[in-house]
DNA sequence: GTTATGACTTCAC
DNA sequence: CGTGAAGCCATAA
């Protein structure tokens, strides 16, 4: 599949250039993207969409060293567990992520987590 | 070259 | 539904 000009502004190149970096970076970017407003895929999921059966964490890293500015919906993407990955240890970027996905109608408990399977993306 | 860590997942208890 | 252990892969030291 062609991305055509894959991301907006190329995002970071992961350190050089991985074998299948660049298709992984290209299909994961795409599936990404693919996730309808309102709705949530976890790593595993991006992953087996994107062509890779058990790299949920090679996902977790490629959007890690994605480009902030790219127009990929990060925030769509979350742990198996339902809950907003970051692990609310980073700068507060979880509360953005968190209000992001509120303002697209996913309702949050008082853990921070939501109903996985009722806002999961089934495409 | 090996060892340790990580925006993870899944199974078992 | 909670925690723990094993698995997979790439980056960093």
């Amino acid at each position: 599949m062609a991305i055509g000009r894959k991301q907006a502004s190329k995002a970071q190149p992961i350190q050089g250039a991985m074998p299948q970096g660049d298709a992984a970076v290209a299909a994961i970017c795409a599936v990404i993207r693919r996730i309808p407003k309102g709705w949530v895929a976890t790593y595993g999921q991006v992953a087996a969409k994107a062509g890779l059966p058990r790299r949920a964490r090679l996902v977790g890293q490629v959007l890690q060293h994605l480009d902030p500015a790219s127009d990929v919906p990060w925030h769509r993407v979350v742990n198996a567990k339902g809950e907003v990955s970051w692990t609310l240890s980073r700068n507060g970027s979880d509360r953005l992520q968190q209000k992001l996905l509120e303002q697209e109608g996913i309702e949050f408990d008082a853990r921070n987590r939501f109903d996985l399977e009722r806002f999961r993306w089934l495409d």
